[in-house]
DNA sequence: TTCTGGCACTCGTGCGTTCAGAGTGCCAGG
DNA sequence: CCTGGCACTCTGAACGCACGAGTGCCAGAA
């Protein structure tokens, strides 16, 4: 590893980071004589074109016909990333602009269709925001209604304001005696609690019931524990589709299966779920483990209410996108959804 | 109108039929020879071609230069499907799989998901389903839940499964009894009734309770009047926008606008609130009014729990679509999920 | 009257050729 | 270690050309 950097000195590195800059703008590939004219380096095309086959020696970069200009390959994207961009923090009218257009959100399915058609014009991408996960937050409130003798409707409202409701089919009558009984039980052990734990606090609740209620008390918190662990309701929303069309035209990018890919919500939560929590997360071309998204990055990050993250958003485009702006603009919105959660 | 059609003579029309059936299989422009191979009309390529001159007088077919074959114009579609087509009734595997594929939903939501991902592999095209609006729909229960000493959960739950929940902040704290009598005086009155009626029903309400406790009941029915009267919250779902990427590819249709007009929900009700209830709706390149779909034609129809339709579902396409087929899979699929709907 | 076969005409498409321009690699000299 | 120069390569646009599909029209047959 020390090795391959080694071999780059500073202007090597200048020049990578010239060429990908030229080329996120141009999407042209860049040839030594206008990178010189455009950058001030100090030297010579000659100069810079033997620095250029140092880089693509070692990977970096690649051209696509003899005599053609260089572009960047994903191991290029990665090195400009890590090591040579450093993320472009938003004007203060932009974020002046970002907190206002959040601040009129009305509840939780506005803030997240507010948040993704934000990131999409901000970013001019495919904007993506996943739903705060109910995994993680915490039980606010469990509220039973009866809307016939033996049927039961629960809702579950999370911290994040979420609601999830499920109907249940209780095997007898349902006193509302019992339910009321239940529903404060219910309300004062997991009111507060992290939705994981809820089953365990609840285990010995049946036997706290006369013995001919437990089959419905049994049942309603099967629903319970059923919706508390529904993973796959993780929900996602998306924006920015018409974006695609920007590139992809000309280019080996073609949309196809990338709005497959986009259509089918286990790809973009697994996307998403490689994300690490803490920091910003980016994964360049073939870095991405679906085949369709090979010529695309995704940056990612967590947002939460609190400290801690609750879900993910994060931005799909081309790899020859510019990198510092997109995860600029995905921090910034990240952290102002955070900050609306919380005073919710 | 008679004087145009009584130019057109049987076989002239037999002619149209086959110019279109051929072109959208074909995608290509077809000439006269092709014609008289494949559909056998009794007549020589000759003939063919003067009939085809007179549908071009007409203005139901075109050429795009001279000496290529015809394609249909928008006009010509329109005599296809008012006068040439039926619609293909699905084949009775089909009808099995719609249903079976339908009836694994859960809830609401799921429905729609699963009605809109159907209906997109049916037919190849972006589907577009409307959720059922609140405004046809009747009320089943109405729940308040104290989150906080002044603030109260409000939840509407709708006949059709919809759940819209709304945060109230009350002017200050309000009594458990009072939430309690205000719940059932809510729901006494409000259950069963359209969401329209609902506020004149409602209107004598807050004098029926102490006057220290108007200001909180009127608080509460506001919001719950503002949620019943949110139009804006019909929502929709999408699928199948890759599909777009069939065609658009070698055609003047680009796929930039329909895409960005997909991504606009007021659009998309607009398409679907020009839809006839009772009856199949066609709309035909350019009798759509937005301008990002003059190559597309949208098939639209009603669907509903009763007899009645509760909101519409439909598919777009590029006008040179399959009509018959479209149609076929559309009018299935609305009335299989009125039935899911009529059970849950 | 209506259909048919024939014929001249029009274009779009595909293909091979040419040409200019951009960019490279390498080498010798500062 | 950098630089200027030079020969080489390759792509893309422009051009010309021939081919084929398809048409419109006309005169003759049914």
């Amino acid at each position: 590893m020390a090795g391959e950097v080694r071999q780059l000195d500073d202007r090597k590195l200048a020049v990578l980071r010239a060429i990908v800059q030229d080329y996120v703008g141009t999407e042209e590939p860049v040839g030594s004589k206008a990178l010189v004219e455009r950058h001030n380096l100090g030297v010579s095309p000659a100069t810079v074109r033997n620095d250029m086959a140092a880089l693509e020696e070692e990977g970096y970069i690649h051209q696509p016909h003899t005599s053609a200009g260089r572009i960047p390959t994903d191991k290029g994207y990665r090195l400009f990333v890590d090591k040579l961009a450093e993320i472009k923090p938003m004007s203060a009218p932009e974020r002046r602009a970002i907190r206002h257009f959040l601040d009129g959100a009305v509840d939780l399915d506005d803030v997240v269709a507010r948040t993704v058609r934000l990131l999409a014009q901000l970013t001019r991408q495919v904007a993506v925001v996943q739903y705060p996960s109910l995994t993680r937050s915490t039980v606010r409130h469990v509220e039973l209604v009866a809307l016939a003798p033996a049927k039961v409707m629960l809702v579950l409202i999370t911290n994040t304001g979420r609601v999830e409701q499920r109907m249940v089919d209780c095997p007898g009558p349902v006193g509302e005696t019992v339910l009321a009984d239940l529903r404060t039980a219910l309300n004062s052990r997991a009111a507060g609690r992290r939705l994981p734990e809820v089953p365990g606090l609840l285990e010995e609740l049946p036997a706290m019931f006369e013995q001919a209620d437990r089959p419905t008390v049994s049942t309603v918190l099967a629903t319970l524990f059923e919706t508390l662990a529904e993973q796959n309701e993780e929900r996602i929303m998306l924006a920015g589709t018409a974006n695609l069309t920007r590139f992809g035209h000309d280019f080996p990018l073609t949309i196809q299966p990338v709005l497959e890919a986009l259509e089918e919500q286990v790809i973009l939560l697994r996307l998403l779920g490689e994300t690490n929590d803490a920091a910003m997360t980016v994964r360049i071309g073939r870095e991405n483990a679906y085949e369709g998204l090979i010529s695309t990055s995704v940056v990612s990050v967590g947002y939460g209410s609190g400290d801690e993250s609750v879900a993910k958003l994060g931005v799909i485009g081309p790899t020859r996108m510019d990198y510092p702006g997109t995860m600029g603009a995905v921090r910034a919105v990240a952290r102002y959804v955070g900050q609306i959660l919380a005073e919710s």
